[in-house]
DNA sequence: CCCCTCCGTTGGAACGTTCCAATGATTATG
DNA sequence: CATAATCATTGGAACGTTCCAACGGAGGGG
């Protein structure tokens, strides 16, 4: 039959002062008496008082929390980013909220629906599907920024963002280098990411005088979906795969190695995000990594200081990967598959 | 210049009505008529009005959230156990709110702490690191329900677990009956999951009349650690190897490949847990799957049940898991490697 | 000794909602 | 036709906090 959660009222009657006073002190405010604060902190210790984030954000008009929206909490590569999404909004004091949307904007939709219920004061979008039009009702109604999705410029929302289409060249180039010319896109589907991923790779193609082999064959971003388009691809008798992201080529890989053929034996595959399962010596897939832990830090970090002044300019980062050559990709075989 | 978000007197008054009757109508009360409830979701509906949580669980005292902390947001097994949390929450209109702990039981409690200044209502806890003090305290809190750990029991707080006992059997026998001996176990830590299966193997071992080969190697269930934990194990000698998990087996197998050796020709290796990307072809390990997914759901419903009747006595559900044979297990080659 | 300043402290209003007791309007009952 | 019962609606209190204007007391300057 516990009595209720304390409240300020009980640490301030406890402790000998007013409510206000016990406000100040928790907060932190430099005009408390050394004795009261001590006092203060020392029956709130004892009571076991906990803030009522609730009231507060309801009084300050301020919740001291941030949403983070991400496509799919299955990929790896989101808890990499969020953690660098988490160091940084945490030294600020601020929680973080997450949810996970899917393949739906809609639903997405209603995700961010909850969140601003919530009261939170910034939003994060890592790899969201929203239309346009979603995007640019949220943004007008909260400070926003977005990660690996720089296609919609919003005036007040930031974009940081990966350079995917010289990481798209940086695969083809590798690719080449190792003699290959047959070389077919999987793309990651119809995504901002996996377009400039693939527009690299068009562009590194013909770059190289090789336009006549290149081909892009729709996938998606889950390790199925790169698993059927590998399978679609190997009709195209290719000797090198380049996937639109490191789970999507898992998948690819698998495809091949089915088909009764070898990687890199018979066909080279490259990947992209180079999150730390890819690193795994039993996957030990050759990837175009981003600097996923950056990318978060550098999304909190612009997000807070838009709250500071919520009317400053857009701002577009742009950070860029880094090849890592691994064990899936190896010079082209002397006649092609097939 | 936009005006401040719309609250539920500015809907009212363009409804013509009392901000009672909105709070009512809105909240889908029968008793409202229904020509006021449709005049009041339009004008909800022209302001883009949504109702402010955090006003809202201050005055009903009641959060309609529930919170949920997970080990390890890099697992994708987390993420599949959450699925079935969070279809279970939804369906009964309740929100979740998401936290990571990590190795550090006082980050997570920390973080717990955070998760009740949102006043969430119930808690779940997935593979946590907690003292039993802290439990203790948390439980006499918050309803609270653990998934995968049952090595603490307290009145009034449920958990729902994978028989792991059993579970480690099977895949001991699994081995056996492909005609192992040499089986080393690779532990995932100094965790309750990681006990009860290492439990389960040595069980198992004496039962095979295996004692003497019976041998637990200290790990973690990171990759990182089955590959420590793997290269540690191959001065044993064995035949085949027992990891806690499916992403330590797989740091297991690139520690077995690295050496020169193959699995499964050399050395098997089966993992725990059954995540999908186990299942892809490219991994193809073979594991002992929980039902993810069914642990989630079962968790949240219980914690629902719980949160109707608060001093109802603990449940303690027990799901089982299911041997999948891939390709990492084999026969025993001929002659022991070494 | 008085007044001013400054510091630490305080009570009250406000935040946006829910809930309750009370109201008025309408219909049913005797 | 009066009264009871039902129905839809309402105003006000409450939730736990922050913020502001205002307060009293201590100390310093004139």
């Amino acid at each position: 039959m516990s009595a209720s959660r304390p409240t300020i009222l009980d640490v301030a009657s406890r402790a000998g002062v007013s409510k206000s006073l016990v406000s100040l002190a928790l907060s932190g405010s430099p005009k408390v008496a050394p004795k009261s604060r001590a006092r203060i902190e020392r029956a709130a210790q004892e009571l076991g008082y906990r803030p009522n984030a609730a009231a507060r954000s309801l009084a300050a008009k301020k919740s001291r929390t941030l949403g983070v929206l991400v496509l799919d909490l299955h990929n790896p590569v989101f808890a990499e980013i969020l953690d660098g999404v988490q160091t940084e909004v945490r030294q600020h004091g601020f929680t973080t909220m997450l949810v996970s949307g899917g393949e739906d904007p809609a639903l997405e939709r209603a995700e961010i629906d909850t969140l601003q219920q919530f009261q939170i004061e910034g939003l994060i979008l890592i790899s969201h599907r929203l239309t346009e039009t979603m995007l640019r009702d949220i943004a007008g109604e909260i400070p926003t920024v977005t990660v690996t999705r720089d296609d919609i410029a919003i005036a007040r929302m930031d974009m940081v963002c990966n350079d995917d289409v010289a990481g798209g060249h940086s695969a083809v180039d590798h690719l080449v280098s190792l003699g290959h010319q047959r070389i077919v896109c999987l793309s990651g589907g119809d995504n901002p990411v996996s377009h400039s991923r693939a527009q690299g790779y068009s562009e590194a193609m013909s770059e190289h005088g090789l336009s006549e082999f290149a081909q892009i064959v729709a996938g998606g971003l889950t390790d199925t979906a790169g698993y059927r388009a590998a399978k679609e691809a190997l009709a195209l008798s290719p000797t090198a795969l380049f996937v639109a992201n490191d789970i999507g080529a898992m998948g690819a890989i698998a495809a091949v190695e089915e088909a009764g053929l070898d990687v890199p034996g018979d066909i080279s595959v490259i990947g992209y995000d180079g999150i730390r399962l890819a690193g795994l010596r039993s996957v030990n897939l050759t990837t175009v990594a981003q600097p996923l832990a950056e990318l978060g830090r550098l999304a909190a970090t612009r997000l807070l200081e838009r709250l500071e002044d919520p009317t400053r300019p857009s701002q577009h980062d742009q950070v860029s990967s880094q090849l890592i050559v691994r064990g899936t990709t190896g010079v082209v075989p002397a006649s092609p598959t097939a």
